[in-house]
RNA sequence: GGUCUGGUAGUUCAGCUGGUUAGAAUACCUGCCUGUCACGCAGGGGGUCGCGGGUUCGAGUCCCGUCCAGACCGCCA
């Protein structure tokens, strides 16, 4: 037997009991006389004590040349501490051992394998399967597990069924580009990774099963983010006989369980806003509205008061940052060349400090009297003590400039607590989107989601004006899921395919077999998709994926450890007839 | 596709305006140490300054190119 116990289990209770662990070597202290072992396995740690009295001859030389990462076995009987340590769960406790096993042994390892280690990003993915012996890395995948079962059984408990579907499937155009598979039995022809199991949940439904969940694998080949990864996980759900009520009271009821089981925090009724409340109040679809900052539209107050750089603009819109009036005027001009990146890309910000005797100091004193500033302040909801900040340009370039400034601000300020969980959902989503470059428009969410009935015929009109029953779940400020009511007949969704620019024959040879299905009684349906990784990142408090995921892949979508992607050789390309060929541009 | 930041010891980093033999911490090795747990003390080894080119009497330092990594914009139905 290897071992008859773990290294995170023993205390004073077993007290005298002959034990076997099993483990790494996490450290050795060599005092001379007695030399300690911390011995680690993912249950905890555990001191081993070898001393020249007590220990065979043999067993302390051995022990001795034990280097960082040993895999051992030891023998021996659990005694008390001399000197404890309160740190440790079995810090009152050692093993005096009599026996020692290298079960094998370990090169140096690149980097500590310790809480705080002095490890890299690149080098820990790259020994991923050392970093993940550190107990944070451990400890995220362990609470992984338990969000994705908590899921698992609300989900069960609700009646949805758990049905895979499948990987390789075939390549769209629209949406995000796919990753592709060449099929060596049909010579020429291509499979594509899904984006999601968006078609086959809408056939379940069509089949019958009427709730439907999968925690499953989705795939786009597009540029990567802290937050984004090539493969990443999605709750993907979809239920038959709904409509969109039904879908948010169902999730959530998910969200609220999954905060109360391991978060032990209770959340009211989520707040709802519509997508053009969000654009308007926060500049952005996916507010973080832990904190206020609200955006104040200031054009009437703004505008024609001799200042030329605001009356030209589509939109003067501000927000008061608390507590922030005693900005130097370096922090103040530190977050004008932060708004003027060409990542933000803003002109200007224009300051009004709101002094505590309620006088104002401001950027553009010689336009605006103490009366117009008072009124920005009466808009912005500003106190005494706060700074207001002002931003002007086209509508939507600005309200995102404003919104990026606001987030940095909330960061700068602390505001972004995360032990705090303020989810929302924000719904009535145009259902298109003019795209410029393309000339056409693009569905917001997907094809397949449908337009608000009562607007029905506004699709002919004025196709840019209409809504969709489509809604995001969103948590601090990130978007953590997405769904739709779907189209569930074939007429609209043809429909539907001619305003995205296809043709019958296009729409046809891609999602013939959908609006075929939905020619055989498919009923009315709709879903929702949530982002596993993400939801557990935030849950865990931190805003960054990779340390959530096993083995993520880096900035430019490469797995550092297995070293992929990597070329393949003639004889496979040969096998699937292919041929490569210079890039052209 | 673009913007920005970085690449110096096993590792994390410092190295100002170009100037002797490139440093620190930690890790590693050796010795000492009667209760350590970030153990301590003494000593030691360890560098293609990412790569290529250029400027210069002289380049880790300046310039150009390139590769790699990270953050962001575009993109992500």
């Amino acid at each position: 037997m290897l071992r008859t116990t773990t290294c995170g289990a023993l205390t004073l209770a077993q007290l005298g009991e002959e034990v076997t662990l099993s483990g790494w070597v996490q450290k050795t202290r060599d005092k001379g006389f007695v030399l300690w072992v911390d011995l680690r396995d993912r249950y905890g740690l555990t001191q081993i004590i070898f001393d020249e009295e007590r220990t065979p001859k043999e067993v302390m030389d051995q022990a001795r040349s034990l280097g960082r990462e040993f895999v051992i076995q030891v023998q021996g009987t659990v005694i008390e501490r001399e000197s404890k340590n309160p740190n440790m769960s079995t810090g009152d406790i050692e093993i005096l051992a009599t026996a020692l096993t290298v079960l094998n042994a370990a090169k140096t390892p690149p980097f500590t394998i310790e809480n705080e280690t002095d490890g890299g990003e690149e080098l820990r993915m790259q020994y991923r399967y050392l970093d993940i012996r550190r107990k944070p890395v451990r400890e995220n995948l362990v609470f992984r597990s338990r969000v994705s079962l908590a899921i698992r059984n609300y989900l069960s408990a609700h009646d949805f069924i758990d049905v895979e579907t499948p990987y390789l499937i075939k390549s769209t155009p629209e949406g995000a580009r796919d990753f592709v598979v060449p099929s060596r039995m049909n010579t020429g022809q291509f499979y594509a990774l899904p984006q999601s199991p968006q078609t086959f949940k809408q056939l379940l439904m069509v089949g019958g099963m009427d709730k439907y969940f999968q925690i499953v694998k989705c795939f786009r080949d597009e540029d990567l983010r802290a937050d984004r990864q090539p493969e990443f996980t999605q709750i993907d759900c979809e239920m038959t006989f709904v409509e969109q009520e039904d879908i948010l009271q169902q999730f959530e009821g998910l969200l609220t369980h999954l905060l109360k089981e391991i978060k032990g925090v209770d959340v009211a009724t989520f707040p709802r806003m519509t997508y053009a409340e969000a654009m308007q109040k926060y500049g952005n679809d996916k507010p973080d509205i832990r904190f206020g900052m609200e955006f104040a539209e200031l054009d009437s107050l703004a505008k024609n008061k001799g200042f030329n750089v605001f009356d030209q603009q589509e939109l003067v819109v501000g927000i008061a940052v608390p507590e922030a009036a005693s900005y130097t005027r370096k922090q103040i001009d530190k977050l004008i060349d932060w708004v003027k990146r060409p990542q933000i890309g803003a002109n200007g910000l224009v300051w009004v400090k709101c002094n505590e005797d309620g006088s104002y100091k401001s950027s553009v004193d010689k336009f605006y009297s103490q009366e117009d500033l008072a009124q920005w302040a009466e808009a912005t909801k500003a106190k005494p003590g706060d700074l207001i900040l002002v931003m002007a340009g086209g509508t939507q370039a600005t309200r995102t400039q404003l919104s990026a400034l606001r987030m940095e601000l909330a960061e700068q300020l602390g505001l972004r607590n995360p032990n705090e969980f303020a989810p929302l959902w924000v719904v009535d989503f145009p259902l298109l989107e003019w795209d410029e470059e393309s000339k056409r428009y693009h569905a917001m969410h997907h094809p397949f989601t449908a337009p608000k009935p009562e607007q029905m015929d506004m699709l002919a009109s004025e196709p840019g004006a209409v809504n969709a029953n489509a809604y995001d779940l969103v948590l601090n400020g990130n978007e953590i899921g997405g769904g739709s009511i779907r189209i569930h007949d074939a007429a609209t969704q043809e429909k539907m395919f001619d305003l995205l620019g296809f043709s019958p024959e296009e729409a046809k040879a891609q999602f013939g077999f959908l609006m075929e299905a939905f020619q055989y009684g498919a009923p009315p349906h709709g879903g929702i998709a949530l982002g596993l990784d993400r939801l557990v990142a935030i849950l865990g408090g931190q805003e960054t994926i990779r340390d959530f995921i096993a083995f993520p892949k880096n900035n430019s979508g490469r797995d550092l450890m297995i070293d992929a992607p990597s070329p393949i050789d003639a004889q496979q390309l040969d096998e699937l007839s292919i041929a490569l060929q210079p890039k052209t541009d």
